[in-house]
DNA sequence: ACAATAGTAAATCTACTTTCCTATTACGAG
DNA sequence: CTCGTAATAGGAAAGTAGATTTACTATTGT
């Protein structure tokens, strides 16, 4: 219930922030649109706009034409004002990719560079290998400085701590990491969850992009979920929310499946399949291809997944009903659409539930995707909050 | 990302809301305190005062002593500004209690009145219902109008379309009902489920009144599950989350409990009670009868009764990871302190999940309560935007 | 009597709006 | 093809709303 108030300063500072917040929304606006958008008359929105231009947070990017009277100048944020390194951690025991994924992008968005680390470039010091790879990125992009870093580690990150949890990663567990990072590179430092990232990258530029909320069922090595609850992700409290693989199976059974990490991880799915006759080196390989194949072997092998997946799927839909779930990771991106269609008729014939279902949209690097999202997110709400002033104390 | 902007009567609106906020948090405050607590300056502070006792928002309750100098006036909300009823609608098949509870409520959250019906005014027609009830607690209460109507049903509220479903009460699953009694009645309406409002009522006078976010698990004739996210409660694309009785228990398999309500639900409990012996008529008996009794059949039925809810607990525990989890409904309630020890012994036994269990702390009807706790909210909230400007469009 | 505090009044300041003006562009008539 | 006209962008001047600072009056306890 806590409400602003002040004085003609703070009005200032807000239509201020209302402008730059709509110019990050929307791209490009002439000074008429922003007068529209607003609702603030011509001469404020001009002052408005000649302090943002002189605190190089707006430019001048072009002029209108084709109408009558003089072309209006179009603004839009300047990309220059800030740049977000993302990088993408991983456990390198458990996939084939590098160690570490990064990108340097600018307040529009606009990826500068990008790079994959095969090796560790400092050796499983972060802050070495951070202000490496910054250095590398920002050499190669032109750029003098990173505002903000944002990681996606496989992981959960507590803030109140600043340490990354459960990490198997040489150093990057270390207490304290995050915030250590932020003071030895001089910059604002946020980490995640790789399966929360690959959700934001979903709704951001995926198969989540139209829908209010979402949930994210993550099928690789492990089982994740991120519940996606429009505005912000769902943590919990120790930043385990969507640990579904601890969802147990029942009461404890000798020879039944325990959780939902037996009945539905990597090593279940991989059993599954070698059961079936398949003989890739991984649950990945297996699934990619049975979902290729026309054989009775494949479809068996895809039938008995897709009554798992389901039941991993009517958990999530039980309980926090979504209005879709986007099921992503290496097993339901190498099983695709048929796989899909399969969890679908499995869920409708076991459950009265009808939560629809979807495949990932994306083929790139979702982790490093959802980094870059979430970084930028929260440098452009810093840079809008910051034109704003202090609210007053709650409760 | 959208943000306000506005001239000097949107400053002032923000004001008076502020302003407003304050008093509803804090109760009672004299100018000065607001002042501090606003940063405003003492003219404005008077200012603002002044309007909102005019608009008969605010009244002086008081003066302060002991100290040098005038008696400072002390402001509080004017109670009589908004009356809310809140009403609990039960489907009597299931319990032993009247079909309608219900209580008229002043702005400062004092009861005016409160009655049970047992036999509906109108006799299955809710608009009638409505009508009859709140002129009888009007009429108690000295009111001679209400401004806000709060339901608690056992069923979900589709908000889009003012209906509500999945509910058993004649009449009440009317499409567009909700709707109809803001128009018939001529106040605002808004109608929630029975279990989120007990959440609502062990957020504000209950075992999870410091917490800032928690889950309650409803152990009743049904199983249900509300979680709060510290602001809101979630409801889910089609209001049901939290129908936690849908989760299954792994892939269909004969002679197996197929989902949660199969394996926690008043019916199983009660099984479980008469394979242990107990005689009660329902599952509430048998279980305040083993809370209550010394004897090994006893310990062995809540012990097996315990293992059942640990799953049920940590199914939500893997997923929502909540700083607590309170246990409620009739199975909870009877089982109490002991019940919850045996629990949380089974949860750490079986799962490697430490989230905190309570059991509720709240005697009193909580579906009431929490009705009335909603609509305080509703109207305090809206009262205290109505001061405030039209916010400027989003995307 | 005096010090401290509550509340009001007057003067000042900030930032927004309305109104008016000038400059620029497209278009069509001559 | 040229020039006048309509339409629009942007800025300047005047006016207004609301907040602040400062000064003053009234009230209460020591």
């Amino acid at each position: 219930m806590a409400r602003l108030a002040g004085s003609s300063k703070l009005l200032r500072a807000m239509n201020e922030s209302a402008t730059m917040a709509l110019l990050i929304d929307r791209g490009t606006l002439t000074r008429g649109e922003l007068r529209e958008l607003t609702g603030l008359s011509k001469p404020t929105t001009s002052d408005v706009l000649r302090t943002l231009t002189e605190a190089g947070l707006a430019v001048v990017v072009g002029h209108t034409s084709g109408g009558p009277g003089p072309n209006a100048e179009v603004y839009a944020v300047n990309p220059a004002a800030a740049t977000v390194l993302a990088i993408s951690v991983r456990d390198v025991s458990e996939t084939l990719h590098a160690p570490f994924e990064a990108a340097l992008c600018d307040l529009g968005g606009a990826v500068l560079a990008r790079a994959a680390y095969p090796s560790d470039p400092a050796d499983g010091d972060p802050v070495g290998t951070v202000r490496a790879i910054a250095a590398d990125l920002c050499a190669r992009a032109g750029r003098d400085r990173v505002t903000h870093l944002q990681l996606g580690v496989p992981g959960s990150y507590d803030p109140g701590t600043g340490t990354i949890r459960h990490i198997d990663v040489t150093g990057w567990g270390r207490p304290g990491l995050v915030t250590e990072l932020a003071a030895a590179l001089d910059l604002t430092v946020d980490a995640d969850n790789d399966v929360n990232l690959a959700a934001i990258a979903e709704r951001h530029r995926g198969a989540a992009a139209g829908s209010g909320s979402f949930a994210l069922l993550w099928l690789g090595a492990g089982l994740g979920c991120a519940i996606d609850l429009g505005t912000s992700l769902l943590r919990g409290a120790t930043g385990g929310a969507g640990e579904i693989g601890y969802v147990p199976l029942g009461l404890a059974a000798p020879g039944q499946p325990r959780d939902l990490q037996s009945l539905a991880g990597g090593p279940a799915v991989a059993a599954l399949g070698a059961a079936h006759g398949f003989t890739g080196a991984t649950a990945e390989e297996m699934v990619a291809d049975a979902a290729r194949a026309d054989s009775d072997a494949a479809a068996a092998f895809l039938g008995a997944l897709a009554d798992r997946i389901a039941v991993v799927l009517a958990v999530v839909a039980a309980l926090v009903d979504p209005p879709l779930v986007v099921l992503a990771g290496e097993v339901a991106q190498a099983g695709g659409a048929r796989l899909r269609d399969l969890v679908t008729e499995a869920f409708h014939r076991n459950t009265p539930l009808r939560t629809p279902v979807e495949v990932t949209a994306l083929t790139d690097d979702a982790v490093l995707l959802g980094a870059m999202d979430s970084g930028l997110r929260s440098v452009r709400e810093s840079l809008v909050d910051s034109l704003n002033a202090r609210p007053i104390p709650a409760r």
